[in-house]
DNA sequence: ACTTTCACG
DNA sequence: ACGTACGTGAAAGTT
């Protein structure tokens, strides 16, 4: 299409409607203050936005069907008979939707008798005479019939970014057929969404080899009495009056009797006051803030806060805190708050605020009094960070009271934004920016130099920390969360404060040697692979690989991704024998992966002033209760295969003279199923100590002794149980232990039978979780399961999994947690140099000298046995070394 | 910014 | 018939 075309854009409203509607169905949150949903006119508007940015049309018109009845439903009266009611959530959504098109200044249009189809097709052929690129926007696919050199007809996908441009050469190489025949299609084939049945027994396949062959309805019937005989053809024959109703049905009207002309489609200016006040109406916050962009002047929307810029010259000014509470905030130029620039402080005391840059004021008298007096009670935003921060400073921030990060993860760990702005408007407070909005994102992002701005921002935050306390903390109550809060959570972030300020000592000088050696390894497995694929290419990108082997070498393909052919470890396991490549592409993968991500990566975050490494655990992210670690992930470092577990070599205790102490919960997952499932058999198994994958063997293969348990039989049996923890499905286990779904079934059937107490417990749970929409571990941690009910099959799927298993691996969550904490006050308390340095998930780090060597081992033992009271046992695993890796 | 792959529990 | 194991983070390539 040539720059000079004017570009008619024709949009099938309803169908687009629909679309958009379910692309966000389950977000109930797509409400605004007066209930009315929001979530279908939200996606129209960004489907609606994406094809104005696409095509930049001069000329655009929205149609809409006009009512129930038209002249289809005339000719046939079950015409979309069949299909379910518009739900209301949607139908109410319509009005606003056109009231959206109006403020932007685009026609909409319907007319009696006729559907959005209708009205398209006629304007799409006055718009091709006139001269205009069409294109025709919609859901449904039956437009395509549409589809000419002058336009293309875009069906919008599931997601609501992308679209599938339909030209005459896309619906010939979709269905071999030209646009028209889509009519012939469906006149032969019927079509179900609209409810008319076409010809019994034939369906879109046949119907299309049937036109490749006789052109049209009309072509397939002349020639009838050529096709022999069979059961088609006496259908053809039986249901020919259908077929061409059906044909008639489906074809979309290019004379309709419209009252309004192309002229009419000319789109207009938006009317920005009216988009205002449609946003605001309909709480579309996001599309407020881009309406007025980055308008500083938006901030006067919010209730203007007096603040006090403090220096030292007034810092006699600030009062003490008359009902012992002060709400604190330290921000930080990035997120890695070990290191992150200071950028400012403020703080509220009696309805008074105080706000500086000079974060050493801290330091300083009535300041440094109120952040370290425990009888002072400080609220903050997040407690680790600014622990952490002013740890920075020298000063131990004591006496936290509220912590709105914390709370609002614990009360609903689904929408968990880390910003403070973001978070705020979860719990509808407002009168705050999120951190993006108000310093930008990527490269706009800037500290405003205007002290004034920058306090203002700061000042809101705190304002939002006080405003949401009594509020949230009322939650945690009748959730029964405040034990979770003050006992676990909260005394949690100060123990991962210090553990990560105290980091973790990298020897570099072992990660450089291990360094230059894979390099020469690789340089040599990568001349290898060059010479068995005959010639250079990047081994790391999985499209050339993709391209040497399967179509180069034509290995054959195993699985594709929805990019092009997979070449993940499972794929070219099975194409291993085949050709020597394979094995080295495994092999440099392998070693690829250990330079760039543990090696390289690494050596890249170790601090020069210490040495050490300091990851951030972050603690309010996952969806079960456990930890993640960022900055290094120190989580995922390689254990299974030896090659990887060298890495670990290159951690070290801090000091000489002094141990690598590793502690690990075994089997902890296992024993949490069988103190919730009260299983008996299982308990069993635990108080006597035994081989639980071997136990587990025993039952589901009905053998009598531990002694005819193969190491394969066990293997499968350790499968099975990592299943019964994740939720089990016939198909994972098959996939897993690479045998039949037949057979992975009635493994399952066979464990249920012997371990009934673990069926019931999985029924109960998911039984639970559809009636009450969230399960809990044992120390109350909720997840909330909103597709519990869902109507799709694989949606559903997933929460029932979800509900089986995140009670348990969240309760073991919990566990390590108590843990935890019990440890570092017994370190404390005992006044002890052994450090604890990193959490695991099941496992625990230390670094112990070797003189407290006895005594740690004797401690950390009954620490973490005792840490709660199952109705099995605990057991844990210990284990030192003068490196990580000897700590095995 | 998204996708693929792969490291861990 | 549907098409999956549960929970994470980092690197590299591609768009």
């Amino acid at each position: 299409m040539t720059k000079q075309e004017k570009t008619l854009l024709l949009v099938d409203g309803n169908s687009v409607a629909f679309r958009a509607f379910f692309a966000l169905q389950n977000v109930s949150s797509f409400t605004n203050h007066a209930g009315l949903h929001t979530n279908a006119v939200y996606v129209f508007k960004k489907i609606l936005d994406n094809i104005l940015k696409k095509y930049s049309p001069a000329n655009v018109l929205v149609a809409f069907d006009a009512g129930k009845t038209t002249f289809r439903t005339k000719k046939f009266t079950d015409y979309k008979g069949g299909r379910s009611k518009t739900p209301g959530e949607l139908s109410e959504q319509f009005p606003y939707i056109k009231q959206l098109l109006v403020a932007y200044g685009i026609q909409n249009y319907e007319l009696t008798d006729y559907e959005a189809d209708d009205i398209i097709g006629t304007l799409s052929r006055q718009g091709e005479k006139a001269g205009y690129q069409v294109v025709v926007v919609t859901g449904d696919r039956d437009l395509t019939q549409l589809a000419t050199e002058q336009t293309t007809v875009a069906i919008t996908q599931k997601g609501f970014s992308e679209i599938e441009e339909y030209t005459p050469a896309h619906v010939q190489e979709k269905y071999g057929l030209v646009p028209k025949q889509i009519i012939d299609m469906k006149g032969l084939a019927g079509d179900n969404s609209d409810n008319y049945p076409g010809v019994t027994k034939v369906g879109e396949k046949t119907a299309i080899k049937l036109l490749k062959q006789y052109d049209s309805v009309e072509g397939v019937y002349e020639h009838i009495d050529e096709m022999k005989k069979s059961k088609m053809k006496e259908h053809l024959i039986e249901d020919r009056e259908t077929a061409f109703l059906c044909k008639d049905l489906a074809t979309i009207k290019t004379d309709a009797p419209l009252t309004i002309g192309l002229d009419d489609t000319k789109r207009q200016e938006a009317d920005t006051e009216k988009l205002r006040t449609f946003y605001e109406e309909l709480d579309l916050n996001s599309f407020l803030q881009e309406l007025t962009g980055e308008d500083p002047t938006a901030q006067q929307d919010f209730t203007a806060l007096d603040v006090t810029a403090l220096t030292s010259e007034n810092l006699a000014d600030v009062p003490v805190p008359a009902n012992q509470t002060v709400t604190f905030y330290l921000e930080m130029d990035g997120k890695n708050y070990h290191k992150a620039p200071f950028v400012g402080f403020v703080f509220e005391i009696n309805g008074e605020y105080f706000a500086s840059r000079d974060v050493e004021l801290l330091q300083s008298k009535p300041l440094v009094e109120f952040l370290t007096q425990p009888e002072i009670k400080v609220d903050v935003f997040d407690s680790k960070r600014t622990i952490a921060g002013l740890n920075r400073l020298g000063i131990t921030l004591t006496g936290i009271d509220f912590d709105l990060l914390l709370v609002s993860y614990l009360l609903n760990n689904t929408e968990n934004s880390d910003d403070l702005g973001e978070l705020a408007v979860v719990h509808g407070y407002r009168q705050v920016k999120s951190d993006e909005q108000f310093y930008g994102k990527g490269a706009k992002r800037a500290i405003p130099t205007d002290d004034d701005q920058l306090f203002a921002h700061l000042t809101h935050k705190v304002a939002a920390i006080a405003a949401l306390k009594t509020e949230l903390f009322q939650e945690l109550a009748d959730n029964e969360q405040e034990d979770l809060y003050w006992k676990m959570e909260l005394p949690l972030a100060q123990v991962l404060a210090k553990m990560e300020i105290a980091g973790i000592t990298v020897d570099t000088d072992r990660l450089e040697q291990m360094k230059s050696e894979f390099k020469e390894r690789l340089a040599q497995i990568e001349q290898e692979i060059f010479n068995e694929a005959g010639e250079e290419f990047n081994i790391n990108s999985p499209k050339q690989l993709g391209h040497i082997l399967f179509e180069k070498l034509e290995l054959p393909v195993i699985k594709k991704t929805k990019t092009g052919y997979s070449t993940a470890v499972s794929v070219l396991e099975k194409l291993r024998g085949m050709s020597p490549i394979i094995d080295n592409i495994l092999a440099y993968r392998q070693l690829a992966k250990l330079q760039s991500t543990y090696i390289e990566g690494l050596l890249k975050v170790v601090f020069d002033t210490d040495q050490k490494v300091h990851t951030r655990y972050t603690q309010t992210l996952t969806a079960t209760g456990r930890l993640s670690s960022v900055d290094p992930n120190l989580q995922n470092i390689p254990v299974r295969l030896e090659e990887g577990r060298k890495i670990r070599q290159a951690f070290v205790p801090s000091h000489p003279g002094w141990q690598i102490f590793s502690a690990d919960y075994s089997q902890i997952e296992l024993r949490v199923l069988a103190h919730i499932s009260g299983d008996e058999h299982m308990q069993a198994a635990f108080r006597e100590d035994r081989d639980i994958h071997a136990n587990t063997a025993m039952q589901i293969f009905g053998l009598d002794s531990e002694d005819e348990v193969t190491p394969n039989i066990r293997r499968q049996a350790k499968a099975v149980n990592f299943g019964i923890v994740y939720g089990i499905s016939d198909y994972g286990l098959s996939q897993n232990i690479g045998i039949t779904r037949k057979q992975a079934k009635q493994f399952i059937e066979t464990y249920f039978e012997k371990f009934p107490g673990v069926k019931k417990y999985m029924d109960e749970i998911v039984q639970h979780a559809r009636e009450q929409g969230f399960v809990e571990t044992i120390f109350h941690r909720r997840r909330y399961l909103p597709d519990i009910n869902h109507k799709n099959f694989n949606l559903r799927s997933f929460a029932e999994r979800t509900a089986m298993n995140s009670p348990i691996q969240g309760s073991a969550a919990d566990i390590i947690k108590v843990a935890m904490i019990n440890m570092d006050r017994q370190l404390t308390e005992k006044q002890m140099q052994s450090r604890m340095l990193l959490q695991v998930h099941d496992e625990l780090i230390f670094e112990v000298p070797n003189e407290e060597m006895a005594d740690f081992q004797k401690l950390v033992n009954q620490v973490m046995d005792s840490a709660v009271e199952l109705a099995v046992p605990l057991k844990v695993e210990c284990a030192h070394g003068k490196t990580w890796f000897n700590a095995k």
